[in-house]
Formats: C-alpha cells, structure tokens, sequence
DNA sequence: TCAATATTTCAATAATAAATGAACTCTATA
DNA sequence: TATAGAGTTCATTTATTATTGAAATATTGA
C-alpha cells in the first residue's frame, strides 16, 4: 500500500468533517478552540468573540460535535467547548495520503509523500 | 507571534477550500487526482471513474478550481486536471496552526505543534 | 422558591447548493 | 466541410443548510 499516513479515516467520515468544517462561523470556532487548548472555551465566551446568537452558536457547534471535531462537557453553569486536535489533523493525510500511488515515478519535490514533515 | 505555520492563507480562503472539499463527489475527485500525481487525469477519465455524468464533473471541478485545489489545461481534445498539493497541504495547518496559543503553559503531546512532523 | 445567567430547543423562513437534461463549443480526422 | 468525441454551459427543478425569534431547560445564589 503506497499510503505514508499514520491517522486513518473513512471518505464517509472526513466528507462529514468537512461539511462541518466548511462554514465562516464554524471556521472561526474551531480555530478560537485550537488557540484555547486542552480547556476550550464556554459557549457564551464563544459567541461573544464569534459575534454570533447564542443559539446559532450551539447549532454550529453541534455539527463539529456531530463530526467529531469537538467535545464538550458541562462545568456547572457553563458549558465548556474544546477541539479535539487529533481528528483535526486527520483531515490533510486522507486528502493527500494516496498522493502519487498511480504515479510513484513522478512524485517529486512538491508531492506530500515526499515533503520532510 | 505564537504561529509556527509555514502555509500561509486567509480564513476566507481556507473556508472556501473547505465548502469546495465539502462533498462526496469532489472529495472522490481530489483523491483520485491526487493518486495520479502531478500531471492528472482527463476530465472524461475522471468522470468514469467516478461514475458521475461529464457535465456534473464540470460542476464539481469548477468548485475545486475555483477555490485553488486543482488546475486544468487542455492538451488537443482532452482537458487534463490535476490536484494541487500545497493548497492541500495548507488546510490543516490553518485550522490548528495557532493552537494553544492563548494557553501555552497546556500544550502538551495531544497538541499539534507538540508533535514531531 | 424566586430571579438571574447560561445554553439549548423548536418552528418558520430565507438562502444556497446539487442534480438533471438539452444544447452548445472545441478539436481531430475522414 | 461533415462527423464524432470531449467538455462545458445553461435553465429548471429539487434538496439541503442556515438564519431568526420565541420559548424551554438547567444551574446558581439570594
């Protein structure tokens, strides 16, 4: 199998996560989570720096819930949102990670396969 | 700047990026472009591939072209597309690229700039 | 228990994207 | 120049997704 990629991933899956990820508000989201780290952010601290309605936030982050790009968990009053990375990074080695595999001859300097990362 | 990303883009870009990937089709489209490498596939040959009607192609790779994940150029009777890697390879290092960047002292092996890659 | 804060649910509307079939353009070749 | 193959464009219908405002649930502290 010509597929360097250590996080695997269904086509089902990664189509899921990026319908979840392909929106400004829930681009926005997820980056503001990345910043936040392992202990996220509460949902109205979110909405407050996303600018958005409090229920058009928790629709946005039940869709990244749903694809499994983030958790949350209730701490009292609020609840805290947080990315979850690994999933995240998931996302690029499916995209690329059969790079060249009809064309193993071709793939030179600019081929995924081939980068030093 | 507590950024390491290499790949530079805007969210509008990458969002962009995302709703183009954000779909069964296309998402089939750019795997199999990515397997045959740096000089691509004819779009009918795709369409085969994919099992999907000429002019539904058309459509679908627009999208892609038009958010800079594949190119095109036509060689006589054929127009070839091919998948372009960097623009790939950009998407996850946006989304987590500023991890942990408001909570430093958290970032630990389960975060992104933590790994080695 | 009452009031205040935090978040979610629900229903209605508005907006966007996708699928489909017919017609059109471009290239190659007889 | 007529024909066939390869892709694209266009217009229509259909399906999906997002926005909005009002109401409901859950937690905390007076």
């Amino acid at each position: 199998m010509a597929h360097g990629c250590g996080r695997q991933n269904s086509d089902d899956i990664v189509a899921r996560k990026l319908t979840a990820l392909a929106h400004p508000v829930r681009l926005a989201a997820i980056r503001q989570l990345a910043a936040a780290g392992p202990t996220g952010l509460a949902a109205g601290r979110l909405a407050e720096r996303l600018d958005v309605a409090p229920n058009a936030l928790t629709f946005h982050l039940q869709k990244l819930a749903a694809a499994g790009l983030v958790e949350s968990h209730r701490e009292g009053q609020f609840v805290y949102y947080r990315a979850v990375f690994d999933a995240l990074l998931a996302l690029t080695d499916h995209l690329v990670g059969a790079c060249c595999s009809e064309a193993e001859e071709s793939c030179g300097p600019r081929c995924p396969t081939s980068r030093d990362r």
